[in-house]
DNA sequence: CATGAATGAGCCTTCATTCAT
DNA sequence: CATGAATGAAGGCTCATTCAT
C-alpha cells in the first residue's frame, strides 16, 4: 500500500506541477487536458481519476499555490524586528520582486493569479487572504514606522500600495517595459538595480511626506 | 445612399462595439464568436462577411481601441506648456485614472491589454508603440522637468514608470484593492482623492530626489 | 424592351458561360456560385434572380452543352457518303479527338459529362440520347461497312466501342497519359499522330477480323 | 490483448471500409464525415481519434487502395513466362475486367481513382507510379513480344493503351454503355464475352500490324 | 433588374469526459 | 490504478439562398 500511494502520489505530483505550469502559460480555458497530461507524461484519464476534472484540479493548483506562498513569505517575514525601517523595505522591494521576477524561480504561482483576476474563476476570496494580505500587512507596518504614528491610516494604505504598485508594474506590464526600456534586465543585477530605485523612490516619498505632515503639525 | 450605409455601418458597428465588450471579458480564445454575434444581435455568419474571420475581428477591435485612444490621450495632451509640472502631473494621473478605472466609461480598452499581456495573440507590438509609448513620453517629459536636466535618463524612466505603475495597480490589481481597501471607491470623488494622494506621492519622491542629486552635485 | 433583354441576356449569358467553364474543373458540388459569380464579374443575388437556384443553373448548363454537341456534330455527319470507310473513320476519330482534347476550345463540354457519370445528377439519359447516341451510331455505320454486311450486329457495336474506347481514354485518364506517355503532346500535331494510330490500330483489327471471319465463311 | 487490437482495429476498419465506400462513391469533397461515421456507426470524433483529420483519412485509404491493387496484380504477374503473348494478353485483360467491372467484389478502389483524375485532390503521382504503372508496364512488355522487337518504343506504347483504354471504356463510360448496349451483362458471363472480344480486336489489330511493318520492312 | 448585406444550415475539428479492459 | 479508445457537445467557418433597397 506503500508503494501504491507512492506511485499515486507521484502521479497525481506529476500531474500538478504540470498543471501550475501550463495553467500559469495560458489560462484555464487556453489549456487543454491534454497538454498538462502530456507534460506529466501521464493518460488523459488520469487527471479525472485524480481530480475529477479539469476545474478541480485548477482548484487544486491554487491549494498548491497557496501552500508555496506561505513558505516563501517566510523569507521576509523572518526579519521581523531586527533591522531598521529603511532596510526592511529595501529587503521587502527585493524579496517581493524577485519573488515576482526572478527567473531563475518558476513564476507560475504570480502568473496564476494575474490570469485569476482577469478571468475569475471563483475562489479568490482565499488567494487574497492567505496570499496577499499577510503581505500586505507586513509592508503596511514598515510604512507606518516611515511616516510616524499618527498619520492616519487610509494614507499609510494608500503609500503602502504605491510602494507594492511599483513592483507589481514590472510583472503586470512586463511585455511593455521590455519594449518601452529594453535595457532593463530581469536577472539579479538587474533587479537589484531595480529594488534600489523604487527603495529610494518610495522612501524619498515617504521621508518628504512625514516632513511635510510634521511641518504641518507644527 | 446615406440610409444605406447607416444600415450598413449598424451591423458592422453592433458587431464592433459588441466585440470589444466580449473581448475585453474573456479574452481572445474564451471568446466565441457565437457570444459576439449574441450580444450584437446579428447572425453568426455577419463575422465572416464583414470582417472575414475570428481573428480579423479581433484585429478591428485593436485599430478601434487604438483611435478611441488617441481622442482619449488629446485630454491631457492639450495642456502642453500651459501649466507648471506640478499641475501637469496632476493632470495626467487624474486623466490616466479616469481612463483605466472611471466606471461611467467603457472600460473594454484597458481590459483588452491586459488580457492581451497575459495570453498573446500576436499584434502586440502595434499596441505598445501606437497605445503606450505615447502616454511614456509625455509623462517622462514631465518627469524630467521636475527631476532636473542632467539626471541621467534611466533613473528619469524608473521615475516615470514609479508613478505609471502606481495607476496602473488600481486596474490591474482592482479586486484586491476591493478587498484590502474596501473602504476606497472609483466614483468620481473616490479618484479624485486616489490622483491627489499618487501624486502627492510622486511629487514628495520626485521633489526629495531632486534637492538629494543637488546636494550631492554641490 | 429589347434593350432590357439584351442586357438581361447579357448577364444570364455571362453567368451561363463562366458556369459552363466552373462546373467543368471542379464539379457540381466542388463549385460555389460565388467563384461562377466572380468569374461572370455579376452580383451573386444574380443567380437566383436568373436562374431560380445552383441545381438549375447546373440544368441550363447541360442544356447549352446540349445545343452545342449537336452544332459540333455537324462537323463529321456533313462527310456522309462523300468518302470511303477507311477515309471516314480517320475523320471520325480525328474530329472526335478534338473535340475532346484540343487545347484551343475550351473543353468543359466534355469534363461535365466525365464529372455527370462519376456524381450524377440526374438528366443523364438526356445527355445520352442527344450527345452520345448520335456519334455512336455514325460510327456504327462506319465499321459495319469496314466489317461487311453479314457481321452479327453485337460484334459491330463492340468494335465501334472499342474504337470510341481508344479515343476516350485519353481524355479520361489524361493525368495519366501525361504522367506515362510524358513526350505526348495535345496539340495538334499530337493529336494528328494519335488519330493516325487509332485509326491504324482499328483498321488493322477490323480488317484483320473481316478476313478472318470471311475466311471461316469459305 | 488480441481482443483488444480486434476491436481497436475493428473500429479503424469500419471507418476504413466506410471511408473507401463513401469517397468512391461521392469524391472527397462531396464527402462528409459525418456519412462516413454513421455508415461506419462510429462517433465523428472516430476519425479524429485514429486518422487526425479527413484529408489523411484519404490518404489512408488511398493506402489502403494500393495494397489492394498489389494484390490483384498478383492474380497476373504469377502468370509470369509461363504462357504464350496471346494467352497472355487474354489473361490480363480478363483480370484488368474484372477489377474494374465485376460485380461482385467492391469497386470503390477504381472509382476513388476516378474521381481524383476529375478533382485531383493532390497525391496523385503516387497513384499513378504504385498503381497503375506497374499494370502498364506488364502489358507493354506482352505488347512488345507481339509485335516483335524492332518495334519503336512510342508505337509499342500507345498500342498498349489501345488495349487499356478499350477495358477501361467499360468502366469509365459504364453509364452510357448500358443505355446503348443493353443486353450487354456484366456478370462473370459478359465479362468473358467482352474479354474475347477485347483480346480479338487487339490481337487482330497487333498481328495485322505486325505483318505490315515486316512487308514494309523486307 | 442589380446589388450589398443578412441569414441559417451544415461542415470539419477540438476538447473534456467516460468507458472497458 | 493506468491506459487507449470512444463519445457528444461546442466552436469557427463556408455556402447557397434571401432580403431590402
Amino acid at each position: 500500500m506503500d508503494e501504491k500511494n507512492r506511485s499515486t502520489d507521484s502521479t497525481r505530483q506529476k500531474l500538478l506541477t504540470a498543471a501550475c505550469e501550463v495553467f500559469a502559460e495560458n489560462g484555464f480555458k487556453n489549456t487543454t487536458v491534454r497538454d498538462i497530461c502530456n507534460r506529466a507524461e501521464v493518460n488523459v484519464a488520469a487527471i479525472n481519476y485524480h481530480f475529477g476534472n479539469k476545474e478541480k484540479l485548477y482548484e487544486a493548483v491554487w491549494e498548491y499555490a497557496n501552500n508555496l506562498a506561505v513558505k516563501n513569505r517566510g523569507n521576509f517575514l523572518g526579519l521581523d524586528g531586527t533591522t531598521d525601517p529603511e532596510k526592511k523595505i529595501r529587503i521587502f522591494v527585493k524579496t517581493f520582486l524577485d519573488n515576482i521576477l526572478n527567473q531563475d524561480r518558476p513564476e507560475w504561482d504570480f502568473r496564476i493569479v494575474a490570469h485569476e483576476m482577469m478571468e475569475p474563476t471563483g475562489a479568490f476570496n482565499t488567494i487574497i487572504e492567505k496570499m496577499i494580505r499577510p503581505s500586505f500587512l507586513f509592508l503596511r507596518d514598515i510604512v507606518q514606522e516611515l511616516l510616524g504614528e499618527d498619520v492616519p491610516s487610509e494614507k499609510v494604505e494608500k503609500c503602502t500600495l504605491s510602494v507594492v504598485g511599483q513592483c507589481l508594474y514590472y510583472r503586470f506590464a512586463n511585455p511593455v517595459v521590455r519594449q518601452i526600456l529594453p535595457e532593463q534586465t530581469f536577472d539579479e543585477k538587474g533587479l537589484e538595480e531595480l529594488a534600489d530605485h523604487i527603495t529610494e523612490f518610495s522612501l524619498s516619498a515617504l521621508k518628504q511626506m512625514r516632513s511635510g505632515i510634521e511641518d504641518g503639525r507644527e
